[in-house]
DNA sequence: ACTGCCATGTAACTAGTTACATGATTGG
DNA sequence: CCAATCATGTAACTAGTTACATGGCAGT
């Protein structure tokens, strides 16, 4: 009845979506579990959620309680209210979908390749390689993760579109580096 | 002698990178070219041009003369200071390469997926499938424009290497989309 | 002894956005 | 006549960052 659409970032649904895996979390709980997001989406600052966290509540899409413990600081554990429970599924399944973003930086500096000479431009192939080498051993692990989540139906999935992201980077970065490394070869 | 490294974000170094095309470029003709980027990069908004330009002039990394134009109005052209050149190359060979980071939408979405029903699920792969294809015919524009400009040397593999990745979008999406469809077909 | 985890929060900052304004010219 | 293109710029805003602070506990 009241209630006018508040109209929020993606980052406030992030949040949102998060605290629907389960029905108490502190802020620390939902930063460990932003983590996962990046390697598709990206995984905001730790300050940022208390923020978010803070404007859900004014807005009521959240509510909280306070814990108090020994040993260890108080906590504030957020849960989510109907409202935000609706607020969150209509944006799931209502929202237009935002475009796709990529920022790429070998890409970015391989469009500015002129300015530079093949050397370093091969060099940073292959520092790239190894970083999305390092990335794709990670997403085994974020699998795992996302197995021991039964609430996470589509988990697998996730991941598998991930992974063949990652892995055809890996692939293009090396089909590219294979030719700078022929042209230095014999110039 | 002077000058203390400025260390810029990436939008300065995209904007002296853009002017090393040619040697005059208006904060207009930045804005044009910056558009290509969008595809692995993202391309900054007009006022954030200009905001750049005006810093890059403060570092003295650009300089400008002012042309009267009859019927138009007056334009400032920019072009790259010997110190501009410099500092690009040097980030361009020697700066780290910072992460490569994803926004994917449709992966975000899913993961919350438990909150809503696959038909909306498979209504958003429908959409996004529509949505690349949509990117991928604007490549092949993005293709020729690359193609005159014969500075760039590595616009073909740009191309191919983000034709690639949207190519794979688009089947992991259409793989999925079956997969969701036969689920809804017989419940 | 030190590191890392738990747990929260603030302050200072910057990069970036949208929306608006101007105004003549060209093309359909 | 309308829309788009050229060309610049400002104002108001927001999302987001880094860095710092606190402090006890557990494990190596």
């Amino acid at each position: 009845m009241s209630s006018m659409k508040p109209d929020l970032p993606i980052t406030s649904y992030i949040v949102l979506g998060l605290l629907s895996f389960s029905d108490e979390m502190s802020g620390y709980d939902i930063r460990k579990a932003a983590e996962n997001l990046q390697y598709f989406y990206w995984s905001p600052a730790q300050s940022q959620i208390y923020a978010e966290l803070r404007r859900l509540a004014a807005h009521k899409l959240v509510s909280s309680r306070s814990v108090r413990q020994e040993g260890k600081p108080d906590k504030q554990l957020f849960h989510l209210t109907s409202e935000g429970t609706a607020v969150f599924q209509q944006w799931l399944t209502h929202a237009p979908l935002p475009p796709i973003m990529l920022k790429q930086p070998v890409l970015l500096k391989l469009f500015f390749g002129h300015m530079a000479d093949t050397a370093a431009m091969a060099q940073m192939l292959r520092q790239y390689i190894v970083d999305i080498t390092e990335i794709l051993g990670q997403l085994a692990v974020v699998a795992e993760y996302m197995g021991e989540v039964a609430e996470n139906e589509y988990g697998g999935m996730i991941v598998e579109w991930s992974s063949h992201f990652y892995t055809g980077e890996r692939e293009m970065a090396q089909k590219l580096l294979a030719q700078f490394e022929a042209q230095i070869g014999e110039p």
